[in-house]
DNA sequence: CCGATGTCAGATCCACTGAAATGA
DNA sequence: CTCATTTCAGTGTATCTGACATCG
């Protein structure tokens, strides 16, 4: 019995193609997590831009996380909705709205981050912690030649 | 003027996000080259898997590649409309379709593995030779562990 | 059982509205 | 001061894809 499982090797040898599988199936698993809180992978990385640089005007945050501004109204929806974050209208500028993280964000976030850090943790088992180190170094450099090129 | 590229770096600081975000990097850039083809990329991977292992009974390629059998007959339906592969009755089993690639099929594999060369190597760029392998034998690793556990 | 067709949900993208600021 | 233009948040929609389900 041939093994069902087993991927072209002319496709096996594309590192790009161990890539495109890999960074998929950790997508896909944090994904899984995270809708059984009704919740997606952007609401994550709104409260972690959020977090790591203080509030935001939607519009900059939208471009930061690369996300198409009305999708962000939609996201920015359900994350109020549950009181998470903050919406104030700018009293300078009255078209702007700042968001801002809540306490209750903050919780949400730290339990997001658990999440990934354990699907993380099953994703990269094989692996030494010093192996673990080179990866994310060599994704480092990439991540950083494909962001800063475009 | 802060660079709006600046993804969290809670988010960089995670190799499963960088595993992500490069590989959907990878994979959308190679989806663009070939579209312009009207091509998708299970149709490289299709005829990927008929050169490295020869024909195939229609479901064998649906479960070899990990695609919903439905969803096999129709890029197959694509590939065999412009000849790339031949679908032949089974004339000892007449409900099983096995499949073979075309001499023009095999010459546009040639063609889709050159694009898929190309994108590797701009993806890659920054990386030595050395740490190209490196990075090809973690996500081997890597790719093998999540393959073999599912 | 196998292949084919159809349907559904999710994500991305694009066009548009209304309010508010800006500048000629 | 007025009018055209631009910017912003928010709504709605078109399209594409992948997963699923039903039919022959």
């Amino acid at each position: 019995m041939i093994d069902p499982q087993a991927s072209p090797p002319s496709l096996t040898a594309l590192t790009t193609y161990l890539l495109s599988r890999t960074g998929k199936t950790a997508r896909s698993r944090l994904a899984a997590r995270f809708a059984e809180r009704r919740l997606r992978l952007w609401h994550h990385a709104v409260l972690a831009a959020l977090s790591d640089f203080g509030p935001h005007a939607q519009r900059e945050l939208a471009v930061r996380l690369a996300v198409d501004p009305s999708d962000m109204a939609k996201i920015l929806d359900e994350l109020a909705e549950d009181g998470r974050v903050d919406r104030v209208r700018d009293s300078a500028d009255r078209r702007r709205v700042t968001v801002t993280l809540t306490d209750a964000g903050r919780a949400l976030l730290a339990e997001l981050d658990a999440e990934a850090a354990a699907v993380q943790e099953a994703v990269l088992e094989p692996l030494t912690a010093q192996e673990r180190a080179q990866l994310n170094a060599l994704l480092s450099k990439v991540f950083t030649h494909l962001t800063g090129e475009a």
